[in-house]
DNA sequence: GGCACACTAGACCAAGTGGTCTATTGATGA
DNA sequence: TCATCAATAGACCACTTGGTCTAGTGTGCC
């Protein structure tokens, strides 16, 4: 591969995951993807011999390793659990606003969109879950968790959730709520 | 509208809920919903004149209508706040597996995938996630929980975002992780 | 310098999309 | 019983979809 294919290559995986973030898989058209990248259709079939869902992979992969990277980063600064986790839902938020709302969870909506049959991209979902889920509980447990998984799968779940709410009301309160881990089941009996 | 027109409705509308759900809005073609709730296209057309974006709308409504109910139900109970909020995810995770996970979570899955253009289906899924976030609370609340809006908030983006990962994962263990609460910011310091 | 091939370029295609329109049927109320 | 109009039926349309294919181009190695 050439410099200047890898650079292609880059260029398609970038407007691909923002358009499948945006719309989702389906409502992101090939056309589409390749006005934004700015590359012919002739690249894409070179790069990406098996088409649009060899793309998604590819998108779910490179987001699954930045993911990666962050959690890392968070293992490695000790800081609590708990504050790990407000960390990560006001960064969230922050991050939405600062697209108008325009991105958002790529995993959680292929997860739901795709159907049983495309099983290289149900794979790659599935395990992108497993290593964020494992990488987010390591954060955690050297944060002083004392039940990281569980406790990470919980969060996980509760940010792709929350999410999915800002985007459809166009507001980052209901992701402040539930990042404000006092509001949780401490006061639920 | 006639008795035989009304239930050309229904059969629309509940055939366009099941595939929605099942794999998404843009997935899901006209034809397919036509096919699957076998009736014609010039049906369709006469009961929603705006196509499948009235069509959606009058889906949200109706899943709408069946959350309220199920809530309602909870509140009237009395149940306990832990108790319901485990039925919630035990519940949910029944369904999955009772539909081999092809069904899903419509209303996040909406909220992800309509462009911002899309006013009439957009309103209605914010309105959506406001009455069933009311609704949950105020049952929480018989229940005995002390900050219910902000908990049903919380509970709802934790489920909505298991449902998808369990679809992503064919298991409902994450769905069952994220329901037991004792696996929740309690352990987290 | 020159060859090989990775890469770009976009015309082209069959199949499918959401939506329109006209013709017809049949239930309902006077 | 009949007139009316809600409802059904599906042919049809312009357009878009994902994907293929052939022709060129320019990069990088010998």
């Amino acid at each position: 591969m050439t410099r200047q294919g890898e650079e292609t290559r880059q260029r398609l995986i970038r407007a691909a995951l923002a358009l499948f973030q945006s719309q989702g898989y389906h409502a992101t058209g090939i056309a589409q993807i390749l006005s934004h990248a700015g590359v012919p259709k002739g690249s894409l079939y070179h790069h990406f011999p098996e088409g649009k869902q060899a793309l998604a992979v590819a998108t779910v992969d490179f987001l699954a390793e930045e993911m990666a990277c962050r959690f890392a980063r968070a293992t490695e600064g000790g800081i609590p659990a708990e504050k790990q986790i407000s960390r990560l839902f006001t960064d969230t938020a922050a991050w939405l606003e600062g697209h108008d709302y325009s991105q958002g969870a790529l995993i959680s909506l292929l997860a739901q969109e795709v159907e049983t049959g495309e099983t290289a991209l149900r794979a790659r979902v599935a395990k992108a879950y497993r290593d964020a889920t494992t990488q987010l509980a390591e954060a955690l447990e050297t944060g002083g968790a004392s039940a990281p998984e569980e406790l990470a799968t919980t969060v996980l779940a509760a940010l792709d959730g929350a999410v999915a709410r800002a985007r459809g009301q166009r507001s980052t309160v209901a992701l402040h709520r539930a990042g404000d881990i006092r509001s949780w089941v401490a006061r639920a009996g």
